[in-house]
RNA sequence: GGGGGUGUGGCGCAAUUGGUUAGCGUACCAGACUGUCGAUCUGGUGGUUGCGGGUUCGAGUCCCGUCACCCUCGCCA
């Protein structure tokens, strides 16, 4: 082992010209090992970079064949000389290129199996592969890069919150289960028998809490877990910057979000961003974009072609309309060159967004072509080009359905034509998506709030609340989009207890419920409770999008599968019956074959 | 929960219409080589084609089921 009082003198990838003649010690992993003969190279890895050790004739006798009995990813120390590389042996591609170190010494500190993969920074293994094996997969140059940015935003964010007099506070990772929104990932109590913690779906209450509290300016970045479905942007714990301010203003917070993200894109990447961002009513996003995250790269808008009298005057629209569904569409300028095959692509983004298709024809000096074009004889025909201001040259496209089912598919529809029309701009686009709508309608016909029942509707609306009104009512609530892409949610709260219970009543939670579902926010809101607001960005999704990921996956140190499952650890897993008794648990699992075990190997 | 895709030595890929002993690259092992940097050259080890059934004289290939992963709709206040 060491004899000397420290493990190295000096990181591998720092040694540069400036360090010719010294004698070092370095540690690291044996990345690559090339043998000449009379002549053996081996480059070692540390955190900081590669370089390259050499023994030839200069070395001592036993340094070349100590270099060539090394394995790849053996983590070794060395000593030797810093010295210029010969003439035409430089390597401009290796930030230590000028140099290499004379070994002296080398001594294994310990052994490498072959391994499962290789450790390259070109991409080549299954990623659950490099999940299982995380370790290795850290040591290739790509992922170090966005662990280290990944720290550097976190800082960054610390650094500006901190400067603006935010207190960060960590709030309980084992708390309680609250009734609304996502499945709750749950804990069991020792103490108490039959009681359970729920992991935090984010912690919304805590930081209203805080402000109740007095704290005044709150953030945590915060882990947040839920027990859901997941997607390729979605993991079942993430990380979120979780924030809140009393006495605070729809405008306070906007501020303060984008003095957050604008520095987050100097401090990490050295780009300005353009402040303030856009902001756009979430009903003209609706209507220009059929979605409530729109992707304003695309200078393409919707147009709602129901004329009037809600009559087209074509019998396939006016079917549509008369069961209350829309008929709405847009031109993808210079489309008409788009081949089949790719219009038939813009066809299929309907039908798998769940529309029974997409309508299209293509505009020309004498007229449209295809097989919308049948149905625009005479003047009715004349006036639906109109309405979409479709010129030669243009492709048009519609979406007939009902209105849920319209919303999506416009939305695909539209992405994907200007995806193969190549007219996605290169400038980010971010936009604050605003006045939301209160309450949401399910396909019961039921309404349920929206953003979650502490929302506080816009001012203009209350009466209309009061009267029973819930289509149309808008909220305090709003989004940050960039690209297309949704950053993050926040709203004002309500804290009048008053405004609080006309909103229960309008979700038919009656008094007394509304007492025993949100006891603690409802007992604090009883002893003077600030006016607040606040914010949550997902910052998985947007670190990966800040640094060029493939995947959130990339972004984050150990993550899970689509199914929840860690392959490094193999969680989650069964727990022997001993740790069940102590819970009081009973397992009562369906017979799937010996796949259902109760008892750990 | 629904739909789609993928699964072949450690890893990346190939294998004709269902047809011989499942090939190639890389990694690994051994040897050669005095300037490489993803070194090169020679030789070698390594496979129950995810798993289970079925059709067939014969299955990596076709069928059914199942598992894992990826994508997607539902879901995620």
């Amino acid at each position: 082992m060491s004899t000397s009082a420290s493990w190295r003198t000096h990181r591998c990838g720092d040694l540069r010209a400036e360090h010719i003649g010294e004698k070092v010690q370095l540690c690291g992993w044996a990345a690559n090992r090339r043998d000449h003969g009379g002549v053996f190279f081996v480059d070692l890895r540390d955190r900081a970079g590669l370089v390259q050790l050499i023994a030839d004739e200069d070395a001592p006798a036993e340094a070349g064949p100590a270099l060539d009995a090394l394995h790849a990813e053996d983590v070794i120390q060395i000593t030797g000389t810093v010295r210029p590389r010969i003439a035409g042996q430089k390597n401009e591609d290796r930030d230590t290129g000028e140099v290499e170190v004379l070994v002296e010494t080398v001594q294994v500190l310990s052994h490498a199996q072959r391994l499962p993969f290789e450790v390259l920074d070109e991409l080549d293994a299954p990623e659950q592969l490099r999940m299982k094996h995380r370790y290795l997969d850290l040591r290739r140059a790509p992922m170090k890069r966005l662990m280290e940015l990944r720290s550097r935003a976190n800082h960054s964010i610390r650094t500006t919150l901190q400067g603006r007099d935010f207190i960060e506070v960590e709030t309980p990772m084992m708390t309680r289960s609250t009734p609304e929104g996502a499945r709750d990932y749950l804990v069991p109590s020792r103490v108490k028998p039959g009681s359970w913690y729920a992991l935090p779906q984010s912690p919304q209450v805590f930081k209203q809490l805080c402000m109740v509290g007095g704290l005044d300016r709150y953030f945590q970045i915060a882990r947040c877990m839920r027990d859901e479905d997941l997607r390729a942007d979605r993991q079942p714990e993430f990380t979120q910057l979780d924030l809140e301010m009393s006495f605070v203003t729809e405008e306070d917070v906007y501020a303060l979000v984008e003095a957050v993200v604008v520095a987050l894109y100097r401090d990490v990447l050295g780009r300005e961003l353009s402040a303030p961002f856009e902001r756009m009513p979430y009903a003209e996003a609706i209507q220009k974009y059929a979605s409530d995250k729109p992707d304003l790269r695309i200078p393409i808008e919707i147009v709602d072609l129901a004329g009037p009298g809600g009559q087209l005057g074509f019998m396939v629209f006016d079917g549509v309309l008369e069961k209350g569904g829309w008929v709405r569409g847009f031109r993808v300028p210079g489309g008409a060159s788009l081949s089949r095959k790719q219009i038939d692509q813009i066809e299929q983004a309907a039908k798998d967004a769940g529309a029974g298709g997409a309508a299209w024809c293509k505009v020309t000096e004498d007229g449209a072509t295809g097989p919308l074009s049948r149905f625009l004889e005479g003047d009715a025909g004349a006036a639906f080009l109109a309405a979409l201001e479709a010129q030669p040259g243009d492709l048009v496209v519609t979406i007939a359905d009902l209105p849920r089912r319209a919303l999506v598919a416009l939305d695909a529809v539209r992405r994907k034509a200007a995806e193969l029309a190549e007219m996605v701009g290169e400038a980010d686009r971010l936009v604050w998506i605003t006045e939301f709508p209160l309450f949401e309608e399910s396909d019961e016909g039921e309404w349920h709030p929206a953003h979650h029942p502490f929302t506080s509707p816009v001012l203009e609306d209350v009466e209309a609340l009061a009267a029973g009104q819930k289509d149309g009512v808008r909220s305090r609530a709003y989004d940050l989009v960039l690209n297309g892409v949704e950053l993050g949610s926040g709203s004002i709260r309500i804290h009048d207890r008053d405004l609080q219970q006309t909103l229960f009543s309008a979700i038919g939670i009656p008094p007394e419920e509304a007492e025993v579902r949100f006891t603690h926010l409802m007992e604090a809101f009883r002893y003077g409770a600030p006016p607040h607001g606040g914010f949550a960005i997902g910052l998985d999704r947007l670190y990966a999008l800040m640094f060029g990921a493939a995947s959130i996956r990339d972004v984050i140190a150990f993550p899970k599968t689509a199914s929840g499952s860690c392959p490094l650890t193999e969680a989650p897993a069964p727990v022997d019956s001993e740790q069940l008794a102590e819970l009081g648990l009973a397992l009562d699992l369906p017979d799937t074959d010996g796949n259902a075990s109760t008892d750990a190997p």
